[in-house]
DNA sequence: TTTAAACTACGATACTTGTCGTACAAAGAT
DNA sequence: ATCTTTGTACGACAAGTATCGTAGTTTAAA
């Protein structure tokens, strides 16, 4: 049996289809996502800058990241002078939910109500953060 | 008579320094952790048994995941006639919480109730599970 | 005792990720 | 017009992941 995907697309004749593909972003993806989310759109230096904060890595390398998002259509830009602006195609709301569905399937057996009791139960959330919590389900059971 | 084996091996230090380390566990590993955590011990055919149901993978792949894992320190083994007996050396909890504490981090801004609200406002967690999530968080108000 | 079946060990491969360095292009500054 | 700055493009590389194939070892069967 074959399982390459290489040889298969090749045999097939076919291209992957980006807008088929659901990307879940890496972390270094999502450092640069959760930049834009909070303001669109910027450039790769006023990001740069951003990440350099709390963080040692050179300007190439974001660049290069923030490419191969474009490649793969987590990000869109567009000419701006020299450089580019870029933003991201994807909701917030939706990424999240993606990888958020990931973590509970791949380690929590599929149950969401499981997750929710680790994080209830996860010394490292705070006690605000649990009142806050439970704020939000109070909130929801008037629906 | 004294049944946990990761307490006993810890008790008696059989593993070195190595078990300190802080290891995320990545997507096959945890299909194998989560079939662990349910039965342990379990030898690499009874793994494979059971993850090829799902998926369609080789025997020595399943056996060099569980090679590494146990390098690693993810997991240990003692023989048991011609082939070995695994099992998890660490909590589920544990590894669940590492990785909702990354997920958080990463994706939610370090906000644990962003998540939550996510998984509330999430299509595809069922009625069932929100009901059971609403009732966790209402018997948690008791205390 | 030879053989077959069941296992392990280990190397190899393809892909992905994160990271830079270098080369090149465009726009200003001198 | 030439030099400097500010960008982009692109190749390269190390590390880690997932995946198998092949070879060798042990146990059980004939």
């Amino acid at each position: 049996m074959i399982r390459n995907k290489t040889v298969i697309r090749t045999l097939l004749f076919i291209r992957p289809m980006e807008s088929m593909k659901k990307i879940t972003p890496t972390a270094a993806e999502l450092e640069i996502l959760n930049i834009l989310w909070n303001e669109e759109p910027l450039t790769v230096k006023d990001i740069h800058v951003l990440i350099s904060k709390s963080k040692d890595v050179g300007y190439t390398t974001t660049l290069k990241t923030m490419q191969k998002m474009t490649e793969k259509g987590l990000l869109q830009r567009e000419r701006n002078g020299k450089s580019h602006l870029y933003f991201s195609t994807r909701a917030k709301e939706e990424t999240r939910g993606r990888l958020l569905d990931r973590l509970v399937d791949s380690a929590f057996g599929g149950s969401a109500s499981s997750l929710v009791m680790q994080l209830l139960g996860n010394k490292k959330t705070s006690k605000d953060e649990l009142d806050e919590i439970k704020q939000i389900i109070e909130q929801m059971k008037n629906d």
